[in-house]
DNA sequence: GCGGATTGTTTGGGGAGCAAACAAATTCGC
DNA sequence: GCGAATTTGTTTGCTCCCCAAACAATCCGC
């Protein structure tokens, strides 16, 4: 009874009720997507978060808009859009003008170099998103897509 | 041509090619079954982040496990894991034993208050999952952790 | 035009993550 | 068996994300 504890060095861990478990899977496969996102735009030679694309995004297609609207539809804290803009303010690609209706607003909008590196990163984004896709068809795609949003309409605070 | 800008104070940004990226629903998904988590946590009075909680279950289904292999196992680095564990052990909840084998490695344990907080913890996260499922069919459940799965396979580094 | 609300910023706090360096202990090479 | 290489846990330093509270400037209601 009981041969020596396994010494082997890649045991599988038994991890219980965890793969049963959809937050489980949803931040894993996160963190798994985040990294690829990392890495494709590192060999690129380009630095970006999926976070700062989707804030480049946003701005873009909502030229004008206030950092409480931005920080709204990004889901984050206002205090905490500040050094993210900031960041990307200094590297040349977001502007803060001065609103011309409401002197407490900044009108928010992309640099002529911003729009030129947001093209050049929306073209490494859909190559990232084809390749953690690649083992999906297109209707799973859309599933997938269509079932992350279902829960994330149910998860809604409280 | 243009009627003056609408300030209407919930005007639908228009997101751009967002909407169509899996990486984008999988982030705003993530961020809001996170907040329900920690909401359902809260309510009962506990305080606990999916990441301790996949620890503890980890440490419970594996005694004696090493620091390097759980953090091998939540996929971080082992720097990252001795604040995460320094807190749990200031809890309380786990036990760092000197390994009977190998001096250079802690056997990790739950304590017995470790094992009974894990069980309401148990019960806490089978209620969110619950509720972050609660707009899905037993199947689509099935189908949406089974997608994620492959996601995660195809995201491999690099 | 005065008081209350909104906006952007600053400060303070916490957590998650990595890389590099280090001591202690183990294992490998021979 | 013994020195060298490797492994493990820790510390330090850095970056990033996030929130809450406070504050000044500005706007809005009345």
């Amino acid at each position: 009874m009981g041969r020596p504890p396994d010494k082997s060095p890649l045991k599988a861990l038994d991890r219980g009720l965890l793969p049963s478990l959809m937050g489980y899977a949803l931040r894993r496969t996160q963190s798994a997507v985040f990294a690829d996102f990392a890495a494709t735009f590192a060999k690129a030679g380009e630095a970006l978060t999926p976070g700062e694309f989707g804030l480049l995004v946003l701005v873009d297609r909502n030229a004008g808009l206030s950092q409480m609207a931005l920080a709204r539809a990004l889901g984050i804290d206002r205090s905490t859009l500040v050094p993210i803009l900031d960041r990307l303010q200094a590297r040349g690609l977001v502007v803060r003008r001065p609103s011309p209706t409401d002197g407490r607003t900044h009108a928010l909008a992309l640099t002529a170099s911003g729009e030129k590196a947001l093209a050049r990163f929306a073209r490494l984004v859909r190559a990232h998103e084809k390749r953690i896709a690649s083992g999906l068809s297109a209707s799973e795609t859309r599933t997938l897509i269509d079932l992350l949003e279902k829960v994330r309409a149910s998860a809604r605070s409280l």
